[in-house]
DNA sequence: TGAATAGTGTCTTTCAGACAATATGCC
DNA sequence: GGCATATTGTCTGAAAGACACTATTCA
């Protein structure tokens, strides 16, 4: 006999968002400090409830703009957590998600910026709530693979950016350094970029500029 | 103000596994006839609610263990899906994982069988019932993903097996042919292998059977 | 003309991929 | 010997990686 949908105790089931971008040549995640208990003053991922009638990614698209006032940015879904102790209130299932942020984005979201929320470097991160630091590794884990093997670093660009900029948030999630010859001529080879001009105002030679090509598929082999 | 754990209304919680295997040189996976409605009489993937004070993995290896009698097998949770409307009963959120098992581990499920479960060939799939033909979708893709950039083609395989059984199985999941000693010379150069001597009875001559060595590292590059 | 960063070419080595002949075991 | 399958090596082309000098803009 199957079993009813009626007949279990249900988890509570939330959605954690982290937020990756970059600002001041660092790769940063935002953080949330918490008010109640549990975990009061601690800092965690920013999350909440998923709603009876809303999706996952909705709950997650729901968080991103509430808590970080961004919109229409890269979102995945990373990993389902569901420890029955992870949280002390009780059984509570979370969804992991991963959003990237360019730097435009982060500029919009400091003046919406209401609640007590801090960006924090990657190699600066303070203890973290629940089991958000196994969130964080995992997170970290998947940035890595999709950097290698899709495009969605440019995602955490502007529109239009510089060869030196690309590789230096590819130098930053892998943490080691390339040869800028044999990295240039990997991207452009690549035949995703478009040329968008020099750039004005700078006080030394001026790097072209490029955009990420319309209708470049997910998947291209970068490293 | 946090919002509290008892604020909202919660969605059911159930854990579904996509599980593969080969059989009779195709890639196979189990489906169970539902006897009850929704979808009465149609076929979806095992899987069951999540109890209150398991994870979400204990309830994939329960299933497992229920549905497919197999335990200790390959198992990686995939996505998970909440679309509100997925479930006509209500809202339901599943986690989705993907087991592999072995032709040897399958001799046993046989005879543990006692519901209406059945291998279906991948070329051979009937409509399922929920939104399980994504979640195959899903599965065949990260299977593919995952043949390409780590070792878990083994786990489809017995203990000992011939390099000719390796490559049968590449070629099924990727749909194309390789060429036989590209592939050798691939999959022997890793060095994740360990001669196990000749394959024995056998009326032409007998292959080299090789086991995977032990602390093999999960990510290699295959193909 | 000095400071700062951009842009570029060659060589070597490694690896993927095309390709076919010989070896072994059993009947 | 015939059948069935296993095993093995070479060549070519493409891409990765090491490596350093010249170009441009502005102050």
């Amino acid at each position: 006999m199957e079993e009813s949908i009626h007949d279990f105790e249900k988890p509570s089931l939330t959605a954690d968002i982290v937020i990756f971008t970059i600002e001041g040549g660092e790769l940063k995640v935002l953080l949330v400090k918490r008010n109640i208990s549990p975990f009061k003053g601690g800092w965690a991922f920013p999350g909440g409830f998923v709603r009876i009638d809303e999706s996952l990614e909705d709950a997650a698209k729901r968080e991103l703009e509430e808590e970080a006032g961004v919109r229409d940015v890269y979102l995945e879904q990373l990993f389902s957590f569901g420890e029955p102790k992870r949280d002390p209130r009780g059984r509570v299932v979370t969804v992991a998600y991963m959003a990237l942020v360019n730097s435009e984005g982060i500029e919009l979201k400091a003046a919406t910026d209401v609640s007590d929320a801090k960006w924090f470097s990657i190699k600066d991160v303070p203890s973290l709530a629940f089991d958000h630091k196994e969130i964080l590794e995992y997170s970290l884990k998947r940035l890595k693979w999709k950097f290698e093997y899709t495009t969605v670093a440019f995602s955490l660009l502007p529109k239009k950016f510089a060869i030196s900029e690309v590789q230096k948030i590819y130098e930053m999630v892998f943490n080691k350094s390339f040869d800028k010859r044999n990295f240039s001529k990997k991207i452009i080879s690549l035949g995703i970029l478009k040329e968008e001009g020099l750039r004005k105002n700078v006080s030394h030679r001026p790097p072209m500029l490029y955009s990420l090509k319309k209708n470049v598929g997910d998947i291209v082999e970068i490293i």
